[in-house]
DNA sequence: CTCATAAATTGGAACGATCCACAAACATTG
DNA sequence: CAATGTTTGTGGATCGTTCCAATTTATGAG
C-alpha cells in the first residue's frame, strides 16, 4: 500500500510550494486563480485527502463539536439530534454523536472523549442524575456548552428548552375547561428538573381555577411505556380515581392509555390522556395523542446556534433560550367543545 | 488563558521525559508501577486532556468510525444506530455520527468529512439512490467499509442485513393460510434492493400456493406514511380491492392503516395489513400491527463486529451476513387460528 | 526605465503526540 | 566481581498541516 498522499506531494506535482497549497486549501485568498486551480488539478489527480488532525495540531480552531443524547431509541431526541446537525452542517461545522443511554458513566466517557478529539464545544443533553459541578466544571474549562432540553441543577451554562410550566398549565386549562376536577400527573421520576417544571404547571392551572390538587393523583414513574403502563393502574386501583391526566410525557402516555385499555376503559372517554412533547407516534395511536408540541426540531436547531455563536464569541456568556410550547388537541380527550384537529 | 498542558508539561512536573508519559499512555507496559503513578497524578493535577489528533499522526492506527445513516428520524434506523454505537464503544472506538436524509450529495459531503477525519473504517446505511462505483472506489481506497441493511447494486463490499425474501414470504404464506387471495404489496420505490427483496418474497410465497399474483396490487410509492397512505388508498379506488396487503415497512404499513380507517374500513377486518422491521410503533398502534422482526439492534451490532474485524485484518475481504427474518402475528391480520401474541 | 508598492509565493519553525535506537539502572549468574 | 541479561527510561526525528517573516514577482506612477 502506498504512502498517503500529502499537501507535499500536491505541491512537487503542481509545481508550486506547500505554502502555496496550503492557501488554496483554507482558501485564504491571495493566490493567483491559475496557480490555484493547477493545485485543484493535483488534488484530484493524486485523490488527495485532507488531514484535519494535523490542521487542527498548529491551528487549533475546531470545526467539530460534539452532540451527546441520552437516549437516541426516544423519537423525541432522535428529532433533537436532526434538528442540531442539520443547523450545524450548514455550518461547515461536523457533529460527533453519542448516545449515553442514561449513563453518567457512559457520558463522563463519551464527554472526554469528545475532547480528546478536539471538540470545539458540546451540546448536552444530560442524563437525569447529571451534577451541576461536573458540568460548570467543563465549562470552567474553556468548554462552550449548551445544555438542551433538561435543565441540572446548579450548572451555570447557557440552555435550550421549552416552556414546560406553561405547557403543562395549558393542558391543564383545557382539561379543566372539558369539565375534569379530579387531574393526575404522572411519570418522570422526582429528581428531573423537567418533571417538576410540568407538574408546577399543573399545579398553577388548578390553583388558578380554585381546584385543591390531590396529592395521591400524581405518581412518579420512569419516563417509559411500562413506567406510565405501572403508574396509571397504581391510579386505577385507588378508591378515587382521576378523570384525567396530564402525562410526563407521549411515551408515558401511550403506556397509561394501555393500562386503561387493558381495564376495558376508553382512553378519551372514561379518562382523558395528555402527553408531552408531540412526538410522530402522538398522532399514530388510537385515539390520536392530545399533547403540547415543543418544536424539537426548532430546539435543536436553536441550539445548535448557540453554540456556534458561544464559540465564535469566546466570551463564555451565558445564554438561555425558553421556547413556546404549544397545546395541540386530538381525540384523546374525549367530547370537546374545541376543534379538533384535522389529521 | 493559559496554553493547553501537553505531554511535556506532565513530564516536566513527573520529573521523567516526554518518551515516559507517552508510554503510560498507551499503556505499553515497559514502565514501573511507581513512576506511572507518578505520572497519572501530574495528569490529574494538571487537567492533561489526550490529544488524540497529534496521536493519530505519528500513529495512524485509528480509533474513530464514521456511521452514515439515512434516516435517524426513522425509529427503525435510530435503533440500528444504537446497536452499531453500543458494539463500537465496547471495542473503545469512537464512532462519528452522520444523517444523510437520503440525500446523495448529503452522504458524499459526510464520507469524505470523515475521512478527513482520520476514520479508520464506515458503516454506511445508503441512500436509496446510491452508487456502487462510488462505494467500491472508497473501498478501493483501502477504506474498510460495511454496508446495512440496504445493499447497492454493483457494489463488492461487506454487507449487513436481513433476509428480506424470506420474510416477506413468511408474511405472505401467514395470509395465505388466514385465506387470502388477493394480497396485494405496496409502498417502497422499485429502484431500491430491499424493496425487490421483499416483492419477490411475496410473488415466491403466491406461486408456491398456486394463486396467480395480480400485478395491479402492487403500488410503488416513497417509504413514509403519506406514500403508505396513498398507495393504499390508490388500491382502494380500484375495481378489485386487495383483501390482504404486505406493506414495505411498518411506516408504510401505519400509513396504509390510516386509509383504511379514513374510508370507515376496519384494518384487520376488512383488510388485513402486514408490515415489516417491527419497530416499537407497530406495538403501540390500533390495531398492533402484525410485521416482520429482523432484530435491527443484533444487525447494528453486527455489522460493526464486521467492520471492527475487517479493520483489524486489514485485508479487504468481503463479507455477508444475512440475519433471519420472523414473522410477528399481532391484530392487524383479523380473526386467525395462530395465536396472539400476549402482549 | 526606475522606484515604490502591492500581490503572490516560499522555506522553516511550530503544534503534540509516537516511534526508534540506544543508554542507564538493576538483577542474575558463574 | 566481571560478564551478561533484563527492565526502565531517554533524546531526537517524525507525522501533515498552518503560521510567520521574508522573498520574489507583478503593477503602477512619475
Amino acid at each position: 500500500m502506498s504512502r498517503r498522499v500529502t499537501i507535499v506531494d500536491i505541491a512537487h506535482a503542481a509545481g508550486v510550494s506547500k505554502s502555496t497549497v496550503s492557501l488554496v486549501l483554507t482558501g485564504g485568498g491571495k493566490v493567483k486563480a491559475e496557480t490555484a486551480e493547477a493545485v485543484r488539478a493535483a488534488m484530484r489527480d493524486l485523490g488527495y485527502v485532507y488531514n484535519r488532525g494535523a490542521a487542527s495540531l498548529r491551528n487549533p480552531r475546531s470545526r467539530v463539536v460534539g452532540m451527546v443524547i441520552n437516549d437516541l431509541s426516544n423519537p423525541f431526541f432522535a428529532e433533537l439530534a436532526i434538528g442540531i446537525e442539520r443547523m450545524l452542517r450548514g455550518a461547515g461545522v461536523v457533529p460527533f454523536l453519542a448516545n449515553t443511554g442514561e449513563s453518567l458513566l457512559r457520558q463522563a466517557e463519551v464527554v472526554r472523549s469528545m475532547r480528546e478529539h478536539g471538540a470545539g464545544g458540546i451540546i448536552l443533553c444530560p442524563t437525569a442524575d447529571s451534577d451541576g459541578r461536573e458540568i460548570n466544571a467543563l465549562a470552567g474549562l474553556g468548554m462552550p456548552v449548551v445544555l438542551a432540553i433538561r435543565r441540572v441543577p446548579g450548572a451555570k451554562v447557557s440552555l435550550v428548552a421549552s416552556d414546560n410550566r406553561a405547557g403543562a398549565a395549558a393542558a391543564t386549562r383545557h382539561l379543566l375547561g372539558l369539565g375534569h376536577r379530579r387531574i393526575g400527573f404522572i411519570g418522570g421520576l422526582s429528581r428531573m428538573g423537567v418533571r417538576q417544571d410540568r407538574l408546577a404547571g399543573v399545579m398553577e392551572a388548578l390553583a388558578a381555577a380554585g381546584v385543591t390538587p390531590d396529592r395521591a393523583l400524581s405518581a412518579e414513574a420512569p419516563p417509559t411505556k411500562d413506567g406510565g403502563f405501572d403508574a396509571m393502574s397504581a391510579l386505577l386501583d385507588r378508591a378515587e380515581r382521576p378523570t384525567a391526566v396530564v402525562c410526563f410525557n407521549d411515551v408515558v402516555a401511550i403506556g397509561a392509555m394501555l393500562a386503561l385499555t387493558r381495564r376495558g376503559l376508553a382512553p378519551g372517554d372514561d379518562v382523558a390522556v395528555v402527553g408531552f412533547d408531540d412526538t410522530s407516534e402522538a398522532r399514530h395511536v388510537s385515539p390520536a395523542l392530545t399533547t403540547v408540541s415543543v418544536g424539537v426540531g426548532d430546539l435543536g436547531e436553536r441550539a445548535a446556534q448557540m453554540l456556534l455563536r458561544q464559540i465564535a464569541s469566546g466570551s463564555g456568556a451565558v445564554e438561555t433560550y425558553i421556547g413556546e410550547a404549544r397545546l395541540v388537541v386530538r381525540q384523546s380527550c374525549g367530547p370537546s367543545r374545541t376543534i379538533r384537529e384535522v389529521a
